[in-house]
DNA sequence: TATTGTTATACTCTATAACTATA
DNA sequence: TATAGTTATAGAGTATAACAATA
């Protein structure tokens, strides 16, 4: 009863399904490292290293909520967890005074620095043990296309106010 | 040992972000229209899903809980939630007198149904959209064996009780 | 008026530990 | 003793709406 095109064949099936599990099982994985290791959440993990990543160790909220976070009092509330441990710091701009920087501390490189082996380790054990250099390439390519089509598609229930600013 | 490669390279890099930050879209598209459509769960229609697609609707809950959740309070409070709502039943199986067998209703299967098209009209918008055949046959195939492997993978910090092992 | 960010708040989800009951 | 499941509970995380301040 395929009336329309209410369906997948079992290919799109699987990659969805593969997609799904693997991602969740690893983020699980990570998650518990990050954990262990640095009493972080993956969310905080990756503002850590969004920042530490920036060439002087700096970002605006609304830059790091875009790529990290989907809720704008959701960044706040990691920003408020990670200042409280002294891990960023956070300062009105001087360019738009509407705007915060924030920007990772030592202590936050520190942290950083600490949890990256064995985030790596697990990488190496989960992810990329399974695959050869040829499927690690493929796999780039692809999920690169997919993630910049994403980033372009807006959501369909766009909210009201927070716009995807990829549109330049 | 082996803690000697603390670095990735470029394209182990990429397919990391790209399978994290593609994933979590996808994730995040999918239960924004799972909630609007059948004010379901991601969790919840996963459970839905594999008893939807289990010849006699039914499953032990040990055996849902290995599949999509990680821990058994988490499962016993969403087969609740669900069993609330009349979309599944719950009772003791009758070989082992310790199992609770659930099983997906009529109306759990109607919310099924309502929710489906939706759901694949996504997949296709932002995950299938941007590929070829020949890529969602690599993608299915690399991510397979990954989940796979994953799979086989116990975590690091085993549990002291429940193992994740399919032992059977 | 539009944008940036915070606050208050409510809610969902998850995990741990203690507990019951059956094998 | 080991397994299956529930309950109590606590905590983290998220989103919405109202709010303040700057552009």
């Amino acid at each position: 009863m395929t009336s329309s095109p209410p369906s997948l064949d079992a290919t799109q099936l699987g990659a969805y399904f593969a997609l799904i599990e693997a991602s969740s099982l690893l983020r699980h994985a990570v998650e518990q490292q990050l954990q262990d290791a640095g009493d972080l959440s993956y969310v905080q993990f990756q503002l850590l290293a969004t920042l530490g990543d920036a060439p002087d160790g700096s970002a605006r909220m609304t830059d790091l909520a875009d790529g990290v976070v989907y809720s704008r009092s959701g960044l706040t509330y990691q920003a408020q967890t990670l200042e409280k441990r002294g891990l960023v710091t956070r300062t009105p701009s001087p360019e738009d005074e509407r705007s915060t920087v924030a920007t990772i501390t030592e202590d936050g490189r520190a942290v950083l620095a600490r949890v990256f082996p064995g985030h790596i380790a697990i990488l190496e054990d989960l992810l990329f043990a399974p695959l050869t250099r040829a499927d690690i390439d493929a796999l780039a390519d692809i999920l690169t296309r997919v993630r910049d089509h994403m980033r372009q598609t807006p959501p369909r229930s766009a909210a009201p106010r927070g716009r995807r600013r990829t549109s330049g």
